[in-house]
DNA sequence: TATCAAACCTAGAACGTTCCGGTTAGGGTG
DNA sequence: CACCCTAACCGGAACGTTCTAGGTTTGATA
């Protein structure tokens, strides 16, 4: 071919057989001999041949392809990403990304997944509303993981955001802690459960006067800002511990507070969320929570894939239990001393 | 249709004029009259039609779509992918992504990418031998960036390591340091350049005395390990600044040296490279250097678009300057007082 | 020798789109 | 009236694959 694209043709006049018989071949298809096969595989390596997945998906019955959007920026999605690379492989499906940033919101990324035609999506904590999320489940099975937004018909893995949030809260109960801040995410996607989920601990814990709210955004910067207001109280309302809602907030607020002097966990306990790399490090040493990533994708992904494949069962939101990860940013209450 | 799918033929149905108007009429060429164009567009949207991009790049000669790989786990990759997606849009090429993980290869995600035939494909700092990226481009026009790999034919856009290094020591030589080592990246990508970029430095400054190589990789936990290492040593064989490979590990390095007690920049002045959304955190406010990752971006998508088009120019590497960006881990050295 | 089945192979339609080469209708021009 | 022009539209081939329905061997069996 002049333009240096080998085709399927290509193949059929190498080889000498008929453009079928390669697709059959190739594909490992009973039906042909193996001498011809290895004839046809031959020819196809020796000319550096792939498959055209446009031309196939187009003539093919079942889509072969999942979409998955996710946030580029955020550390948590891409373990999601990694992880469901990991699961699409043995599964015979292609994922095809979609990222999601500032200035390329949501209904972007999936308009460009549409186009592609995959068979089903998966959205990473989308911030997407209720309504655009039931339109585009009337197109397309759709799979939401790591979010709380509902909709007829979508598929939702997620973690137990309560749950978690009650390891977390307990744990510093165990350790003499009355007031427990909670450094919110602002309007971001898993914000509100993680709050509601901080509620419902401390009045399950008898500390619904110890309730602390603090308003964030789920980024670092939030978590220096909080640092700094929480330290500008006076002592006696100041929390001994602060939770914060995900891993990059609380290394803000982890180091403002090292920097400021303060003493973590001596005076004050600081929990972050999602258990990314960072948290792990030796000297931040995070204690946070773990939304078992590789369960999420494995189980989001096999929601898409039955879909694609017909079932039609009634979806029931998967919900997938947190594990505490305590490191050393967490102690003894001062006051309990 | 039974299963959803909406295709031209839909609409040529629908609004009683035949596929081939529907097709000009969606795409706005000339040809079709004002009434008809918005009777389709009408119905386009009502149906919610989305067209078939597998079925336009099968039959259309030119590609529309340029395929990128990227390493998942990098923010500064996250960073170029951003600023490639916004290259694009008013490009009229589409992005397809192929994330590269721990047991994703490069050659994986090119595979995946040359199944999708993309017309182009920008590979971010890949992890790929001269020899698999010559087979490549001899398929498919390629644009390297960030990275010193060479390869015939192959297109080549990154930041100039060399300057960034010597705007780092000149910087640091300026504030009276002698003794600056270098935390390597291990066989990172970058690593080689940026590692002779520092012994160039070193050497036009005159100090080839002061280098001192510390091997490393590319991720925060070999900043900590350094930084125990560095300061395990007797004080008068201890730098009094240290340049990090990138940003991650310059955190883990800052950190854990705070943690020690050893004051940044009093005692030690530390910096990063990429200047990564953490570097500019306020309790973070690494000194570094920035790769322009716009200037990058739109210059590599530039030149794959340029390819696809019929630019049959020798690729010229494209080298772009860095910035040095100063914040308040770097200061005078103790040894000028 | 005719028949049958299995094994191997092939022709050609289809998928949803673009694009080339028409055809038609209507309106000037001479 | 014949002629041509243009705007508007249409039919059908093509892109690279899969898939269905059929065709041709081969060799064994009746």
């Amino acid at each position: 071919m002049a333009d240096g694209r080998v085709t399927i043709v290509d193949l059929a006049r190498e080889t000498g057989v008929s453009v079928s018989s390669v697709s059959v071949a190739l594909r490992g298809d009973p039906g042909v001999s193996e001498a011809t096969r290895s004839r046809v595989l031959a020819a196809a390596e020796r000319l550096g041949y792939r498959a055209d997945r446009r031309a196939r998906g187009l003539r093919e019955q079942r889509p072969r392809v999942i979409g998955v959007t996710f946030w580029l920026h955020q550390t948590f999605h891409a373990a999601l990403v990694d992880e469901l690379y990991a699961a699409a492989r043995p599964s015979g499906y292609d994922l095809v990304l979609s990222g999601t940033t500032a200035d390329r919101p949501v209904a972007e990324a999936v308009e460009s997944l549409q186009h592609e035609r995959c068979g089903a999506m998966i959205l990473i904590s989308p911030d997407i509303t209720r309504n655009r999320l039931a339109r585009l489940r009337g197109h397309l099975p759709t799979v939401v993981v790591g979010s709380d937004v509902k909709a007829r018909g979508v598929d939702l893995v997620r973690a137990d955001d309560d749950l978690g949030m009650d390891l977390l809260v307990r744990h510093l109960v165990e350790l003499g802690h009355e007031r427990i801040a909670f450094v919110d995410g602002g309007d971001a996607v898993m914000s509100g459960s993680r709050r509601t989920g901080y509620e419902r601990a401390m009045a399950a814990h008898g500390l619904t006067d110890g309730i602390d709210l603090v308003g964030g955004y789920p980024t670092e910067d939030a978590g220096v800002r909080a640092a700094h207001e929480l330290v500008a109280r006076p002592r006696r309302r100041r929390p001994t511990a602060v939770l914060m809602h995900n891993d990059m907030a609380a290394v803000g607020m982890l180091l403002t507070l090292r920097g400021l002097g303060v003493d973590v966990p001596g005076e004050m306990s600081v929990a972050g969320y999602d258990d990314t790399r960072i948290a792990g490090l030796a000297t931040i040493a995070l204690t946070t929570v773990s939304q078992d990533p590789r369960t999420l994708a494995t189980e989001s992904l096999g929601r898409a894939v039955a879909r694609i494949e017909g079932s039609a069962a009634d979806p029931r939101p998967l919900v997938v239990a947190p594990r505490l990860v305590v490191r050393s940013t967490t102690g003894p209450s001062p006051r309990g001393r």
